[in-house]
RNA sequence: GUGCUUGUAGCUCAGUUGGAUAGAGCGUUUCCCUCCGAAGGAAAAGGUCGUGGGUUCGACUCCCGUCAAGCACACCA
């Protein structure tokens, strides 16, 4: 990376002004004290370093430390100028015809950094109820669950995606009461759900289940003698719809695990006795309580009830320690922020069963605002709830995976349906997509026969399918140079790729990569409004069709990991 | 009441561990197609970084207070 080579540079001349004395009263240097940024005035630069942090310990002031060290770099033919404290670089030829010819070496892989260091990560997210349709909520979850685990494993990392299916507990009855009465309605009874709001709660009101009991009657007379068997219909058609609408969604998971059969294995009791083991648990008013406040949390937490029965919490705590069990170096788990006074409660018994707490990480997300014509739609627990079936049916998969991703985590996510319709630069989908299919177009034309009305003519393509072939397989170095000094600020960003991609899988924050390719699109439509690419000079036509083959393959990449696609045409 | 998250341009948001004149997109205004996709580009205008203190050479960034918004505070899942 050029911001690297450029770090590299500076800090080996720091050590050597160190060594002969130059900087004053300084006596050594740690890596990593330096860091690289980006000048605010492209003038100045493309990456600068400010040195006044070294004028504490050399006791000189910041230009003259900053001018030292610049007498000990070996400067190729990089550009490096001092003003203030600040180190200002301009990048050579060399490292730009580089940055490209990495690109068409590694092709679908660059942008994956050499060597990190691997982890084997379980990630887990959406884990909805198998009680109705998903809403537009988890939608964010899907979205940006399945960008980062593209991400990391882009980043190189072994990623196993993981579904937890909360299917026991008193909902799934819940769920098997609703069944009975819409089935109940099929056969012409007149029933309805309690209109009492409070007893209203014992059941799923929507609409949903009628097609569910429609379905059932087909192949059962009536009503069945236990209500047990309504419940695990209801539940397995749930289940089916949720993972046929992820699929759609392009979110694939490794594995669905459901809480019922952690239960079922034995593996919660197995917990629970651990729990009591470790000491860590006292019986209070008949049930049996955690101490989760050594460990943090704000207050102690019940983790066998009264009547016997396994809290929510207990089967979350098995759970945790089965995924530990099963050997993954770290669990990482999208939540969303509701849910955030449950971090302390999970950490703690992970801790008090004598795991690392840090291996888990919980990334809280913040809701999702609906906004329908410039008015927001919150979206309240039943009523109202717009679904994400009907939310894709709408705008489109790839407009909803982006804009789901598109935002920063801890901010509420305003969802403008209207503007993710439409097909202008409003819309940053479209955008983005249209470049791709703007260099496609391009490279499409580089190498066809153009008809010219004027002279009725045929005109020979711009370069043969040799010619281009050649350029694309077995691109030189060189063959970028023609274009070299207008196109810099493009070849800047399409290296910068690699430092996004590094930058957004170590932090896990996946819009920046929609943040990157919206900029990317943006030099890129800049550079081809000031430079003509099909051309009279074939030097110059080939170097800038190198530069188009380099966005479309970045961009590809890019939309690759948002699972996005990227249109030949549109 | 306690905890977590958020407050930056008219709107939606960035701001990379404290650094140069606080950035981008949309919207507004003005320009740019005889020509590779104008579904695009160039430029202008637009700011007391919620607010009051503090820390220091330097604060949107760190600390304390305060105001506003969202969420959570079960022997529910």
């Amino acid at each position: 990376m050029i911001k690297d080579y450029f770090l590299d540079n500076i800090e080996n001349a720091v050590l050597r002004a160190v060594e002969a004395g130059k900087l004053g009263q300084m006596s050594e240097y740690q890596k990593g004290t330096l860091i690289v940024e980006k000048p605010k005035n492209p003038d100045f630069g493309d990456f600068a370093v400010n040195v006044s942090s070294l004028a504490r310990s050399a006791k000189i002031a910041p230009p003259m430390i900053a001018n030292a060290i610049v007498e000990e770099i070996d400067k190729d033919d990089n550009e490096y100028s001092v003003i203030g404290g600040f180190i200002n670089f301009k990048a050579g030829k060399n490292l730009l015809t580089d940055s490209i010819d990495e690109i068409f070496k590694k092709r679908e892989s660059f942008g994956r950094p050499e060597n990190n260091n691997k982890e084997k990560i379980i990630l887990e997210y959406v884990s909805a109820n198998p009680t109705g349709p998903f809403h537009i909520g988890h939608g964010r979850w899907a979205a940006m669950g399945s960008v980062l685990a593209n991400l990391l494993k882009f980043y190189g990392h072994d990623v196993y995606q993981e579904f937890y299916i909360n299917d026991a507990g008193s909902q799934i009855q819940k769920l098997g009461n609703s069944l009975a009465i819409r089935i109940r309605q099929q056969l012409g009874e007149d029933i309805d759900f309690p209109s009492d709001e409070i007893e209203r709660k014992n059941y799923y009101p929507g609409d949903y289940l009628i097609p569910v009991a429609e379905k059932y009657l087909k192949t059962h007379s009536g009503l069945p003698g236990d209500v047990k068997e309504l419940s695990d219909f209801a539940k397995n058609e749930m289940e089916n719809l949720q993972k046929e609408l992820l699929k759609h969604f392009r979110v694939y998971f490794d594995n669905f695990y459901s809480e019922l059969t952690l239960h079922q294995s034995g593996k919660v009791d197995e917990c629970v006795n651990k729990l009591k083991k470790s000491g860590k648990i006292y019986t209070k008013d008949g049930a049996d309580w955690f101490r989760s406040s050594d460990y943090g949390d704000d207050q102690d937490r019940v983790i066998k009830k009264a009547d016997g029965s396994n809290t929510y919490l207990t089967a979350d705590i098995a759970y945790h320690i089965d995924k530990l069990e099963r050997g993954f170096d770290r669990m990482i788990n999208i939540w969303g922020a509701d849910h955030h006074g449950y971090v302390a409660r999970v950490k703690a018994s992970i801790e008090a069963l004598g795991y690392n707490p840090d291996k888990l990480e919980i990334l809280l997300g913040q809701l999702v605002n609906l906004v329908i014509n410039g008015n927001e739609v919150r979206m309240g627990k039943r009523k109202n709830m717009v679904t994400l079936d009907d939310l894709i049916e709408e705008v489109g998969v790839d407009a909803t995976r982006f804009w789901m991703s598109m935002r920063n985590i801890d901010t509420t996510l305003d969802f403008d349906i209207e503007l993710a319709k439409t097909n202008s630069d409003e819309n940053p989908v479209f955008y983005v997509q249209y470049a791709h299919a703007r260099a496609c177009s391009i490279l499409r034309n580089a190498v066809e026969e153009k008809f010219d009305t004027q002279t009725g003519k045929t005109l020979p393509a711009p370069l043969t399918a040799v010619e281009f072939e050649e350029l694309k397989n077995n691109y030189k170095k060189e063959d970028l140079l023609p274009t070299i000094d207008t196109a810099r600020k493009l070849i800047l960003k399409l290296e910068e790729f690699k430092s996004m991609i590094k930058m957004s899988a170590e932090t896990r924050q996946v819009y920046t990569i929609c943040r990157y390719v919206q900029e990317l699109a943006s030099e890129f439509h800049s550079f081809y409004n000031a430079n003509r690419v099909i051309s009279e000079d074939k030097a110059l036509m080939k170097s800038r069709l190198a530069l188009v083959l380099s966005v479309k393959q970045v961009l590809k990449n890019a939309l690759d990991i948002l699972a996005v696609t990227a249109p030949e045409r549109m």
